[in-house]
DNA sequence: CGTCCACAGGAATGACGGGCGG
DNA sequence: CCGCCCGTCATTCCTGTGGACG
């Protein structure tokens, strides 16, 4: 029996296993096992730590709770609420309290029979406009297939279910200033512009957006209509901070399993900054699912250090293994380009680096300009930072600086031959 | 005080692999 | 199967620009 569970690890979790099996008594595996079984030590409720988890109690939002439940309230005598528009930066509770009043909006509207749908939507997380409406469409029984037809199209085919449906709709497009950075406002125009298409549906636009200066890249005519009302979430204070993570940690936590002091480490190394409560609970189950692993009954403060760390090197990994090639060779290009004395180099530099190395490999180099834009982009991913300099006279560049060093880059290419090679040339 | 470097980065366009309705 | 549209990656052409140098 056991072999066979052995052998289905070994398949599914890799060579990670075998060092465990090699160093591992059967005893310390029972007890492994047993501990996974019977769990419960620390955790005895993971979701509430998880990223889409709506809690019920939202400390420090009262006001904003309040605030979105009037402005929405009209749809309970069948009349179309205000389109809305929610500031904030990210962590600041924005999506959970816009979930949290949907969900008892809608509780209340099927108690008192009315009909209305709330639909939500991450269009980051869709990714892009036609998948967005897809998303939306799909949330109101609407089938669309998931690519072949016009975004026009699908638009169509929306404000027509709406219409025969009769529904009432209030639409939430979370993260809406990348929809509008990425593509254009037209779609927000057509969206709240569509009332008369839609009669006697209706359809309200909740936007949600981490960037406050988001409204000026509006046009006119979208401003208007959009923000017939706004609200803005501001960060939380350290303090607050605290509160809340004590709060989820009572939810997901064995009561004796943590201590505060952990909790307040928590709050001070992903508050720091500005007041991000994901970033914190994202962080506190980290640490949490270390400390189960390690069989610790305890979460401490050394838990939380680990955790930091591992979201780092998470993210960086993560970050390399999905670039595409070309990004890969011209982040070695920079790494390469930097590797001695300087600890910066030129855009200029960095391309030359970048054409000899893609050469070496039998590639065709992109040109400058391509090349230019995936360095913006590795600036974005922060893997490089690339800030802009003037040298008067001579010229104009991106100066680049690595932020990873070749190890960590190892560590995460060991999967691609035409970078490995690369790579060992890189490191001498 | 104007020039001019060495690029930045926007816009338009195209190739490509893929999925759809008809 | 065709014709259409999708998103992604890349190219080409382009205009813009801060400030040291002359």
């Amino acid at each position: 029996m056991y072999n066979s569970i052995l052998h289905w690890n070994n398949w599914s979790e890799g060579l990670a296993f075998l060092t465990i099996q090699e160093k591992t008594q059967n005893k310390d595996l029972e007890s492994i096992f047993s501990r996974a079984l019977n769990g419960r030590v620390l955790f005895k409720n993971h979701k509430a730590l998880q990223s889409d988890y709506v809690p019920d109690h939202l400390p420090f939002r009262a006001q904003q709770v309040t605030s979105i439940a009037e402005i929405l309230a009209p749809i309970l005598h069948n009349s179309r609420p205000s389109n809305l528009l929610i500031y904030g930066k990210t962590g600041t509770g924005k999506t959970a309290v816009t979930r949290h009043v949907m969900a008892k909006l809608n509780e209340t509207c099927i108690d008192k029979k009315v009909q209305a749908m709330f639909v939500y939507s991450n269009v980051r997380m869709a990714g892009t406009e036609y998948r967005t409406l897809g998303d939306l469409a799909s949330n109101i029984g609407l089938k669309i297939p998931f690519t072949g037809l016009a975004v026009s199209e699908v638009l169509f085919r929306i404000q027509n279910h709406i219409k025969t449906q009769g529904l009432k709709t209030v639409f939430v497009l979370d993260e809406i200033d990348y929809l509008v950075h990425s593509y254009s406002d037209d779609i927000l125009y057509d969206l709240t512009n569509s009332s008369d298409k839609i009669a006697p549906g209706f359809m309200s636009l909740i936007g949600i957006s981490n960037d406050l200066q988001f409204k000026e890249q509006l046009g006119a005519r979208v401003q208007s209509r959009l923000s017939e009302e706004e609200i803005v979430f501001p960060p939380y204070s350290a303090e607050e901070l605290r509160t809340i993570l004590n709060e989820r940690a009572a939810l997901a936590l064995n009561q004796s399993s943590y201590s505060g002091a952990a909790i307040n480490l928590c709050a001070a190394l992903s508050g720091s900054e500005h007041g991000d409560a994901r970033r914190a609970v994202d962080l506190l189950r980290i640490s949490g699912e270390i400390a189960e692993r390690e069989g610790s009954p305890e979460l401490t403060e050394k838990h939380v250090r680990m955790a930091l760390q591992k979201i780092d090197q998470d993210r960086v990994s993560e970050a390399l293994r999905t670039l595409p090639l070309h990004a890969k060779i011209a982040l070695l290009a920079s790494l390469n380009a930097c590797k001695n004395d300087s600890p910066n180099a030129s855009s200029g530099a960095v391309y030359e680096k970048y054409c000899e190395l893609a050469k070496e490999s039998g590639l065709e180099p992109l040109t400058t300009r391509r090349v230019s834009g995936l360095l913006t982009e590795l600036d974005t991913l922060g893997l490089i930072t690339a800030s802009i300099v003037n040298y008067g006279r001579y010229g104009r560049t991106k100066k680049i600086t690595p932020q990873i060093t070749i190890l960590i880059a190892e560590k995460s290419f060991d999967s691609d031959d035409t970078i490995k090679h690369l790579l060992a040339k890189t490191k001498n």
